[in-house]
DNA sequence: CGTAGAGTTGATTGGTCTCAAGATGCGTGG
DNA sequence: CCACGCATCTTGAGACCAATCAACTCTACG
């Protein structure tokens, strides 16, 4: 857990000691967010960029009407927005899920990180690239897919991506998102998903109790979301998907 | 037209004439795509960053049964997936709409521009933020909009992506794509399209006819599609909305 | 002219939403 | 330790938005 930004990013290329410790510096200035609090709000004038040390997140957009839309999730390790800063304001809102530990990684101390560590900007890079593909495969799900292919899909990323992080026992993880936040994020209702999420588990897809996710059958579940795990890009140096841990 | 790039990035910072010239350069390379021709498709391995020079293609996406989304349109001054080469293949695919005018640029040639020219390093990092401001509002929009609303946000953005290109006269815009690549791009069907644009048109919000588009009510417009432009980053220096061309 | 892509229309189906009520679980304070 | 309150989850019935299927028209173009 403490050092998942170094996983992830391993998933990708080979850090030195050196890099690792770059990084887990990073980590150690992370404060606490209590669960449902906003971080950032759409308007305000971004000053740092995020890395999530513990915990989950969410970044969202509303309507002015309330229709609330998640286009993100934020696990252990993920980093957002690489140089948000040189613009003038958000254009959406951060929201702690779960009780969070953040770093505020300022301008200067990004700068000072991409100058020293050449692999770890690579990695950045990577990490940058692999959030827009996460971004387009959600607006493929929400627009082509229906809400059972469409709910199977985000649990599997969830669960692959908390993998590469090493945050999975098995083929279980923890999931500490609400039948509403699944309804936001998939752009279904909250009664929907409850019935959608029943229907995966009459079909032995999922159990999901307790805010704990378990995948029985990964392959079915993959064909049943018609999920190709390409768009996380988690191949590049010899690492593969079965390669559990 | 032919210096839409730099148009572009002029919404955002400033340009000294060296920048110009060397984004100049770039433009100068463009070959020739036939209409509908795709540039690279998924499973390729990236090689390129392209950037549009002149005409429209877009981002899509492909289930296994066939189901299509696109998840981006690209229009003139649009660059496409800085630092793309970091990755092992693409898991998209890249096609033109019209005949297009593009310009492949190597890892090389993107390395030697953004040493020499911090303003225009500054320039593509923005770039690169406002794509995936545009993504997440896509995500929002299909996630939580109605068709109605879907289409004319869909409308709206590619008319304001336009005029900070100087590619609109007054309030109109050529706009080549089918009701097909609407539907696409929208996650609805054609048909349904076809009956929402007449809702639109009926309205008066719209008039849409031989690949040409108008809106000759711009303000009810964005309001009927609860359009808000922050995510297209726009202000940044001192250039606003209403200040057309 | 003949063909093909694009746009249009109508009738019907169906997936998802809406509204409303009830059940379950859990932290908190008396 | 129980009672309460509140968020979360669950269930049912009905309505509606958008999909489906199937013509048909229009236009561009070789």
């Amino acid at each position: 857990m403490a050092q998942a930004l170094t996983h992830r990013l391993e998933a990708f290329t080979r850090l030195s000691p050196d890099d690792k410790e770059a990084l887990a510096k990073l980590s150690k200035v992370a404060r606490v967010v209590p669960p449902r609090r906003d971080l950032i709000r759409e308007g305000e004038k971004p000053k740092f960029v995020h890395l999530m040390v513990d915990g989950w997140a969410c970044r969202y957009k509303t309507l002015p009407d309330g229709r609330r839309q998640v286009v993100a999730f934020f696990v252990p390790g993920d980093f957002c927005d690489l140089n948000v800063y040189v613009l003038k304001e958000m254009d959406h809102s951060i929201g702690a899920i779960t009780r969070l530990s953040v770093a505020d990684i300022s301008r200067d101390d990004m700068d000072a990180l991409t100058t020293n560590y050449p692999r770890i900007t690579q990695g950045l890079w990577w990490e940058a690239l692999v959030n827009a593909a996460i971004q387009r495969e959600w607006t493929l799900n929400i627009g082509q897919r229906t809400a059972y292919e469409r709910i199977a899909h985000l649990l599997l990323e969830l669960f692959l991506r908390l993998r590469t992080v090493g945050l999975t026992n098995g083929i279980s993880c923890d999931l500490p998102l609400t039948q509403t936040d699944l309804a936001d994020a998939t752009g279904l209702t909250a009664v929907h998903v409850n019935r959608t999420l029943q229907e995966l588990r009459r079909d032995g897809l999922i159990v999901l109790e307790k805010r704990r996710l378990t995948l029985p059958d990964i392959e079915a579940l993959m064909t049943a979301a018609m999920f190709n795990p390409n768009y996380l890009h988690l191949d590049h140096e010899g690492r593969y998907l079965d390669s559990n841990q």
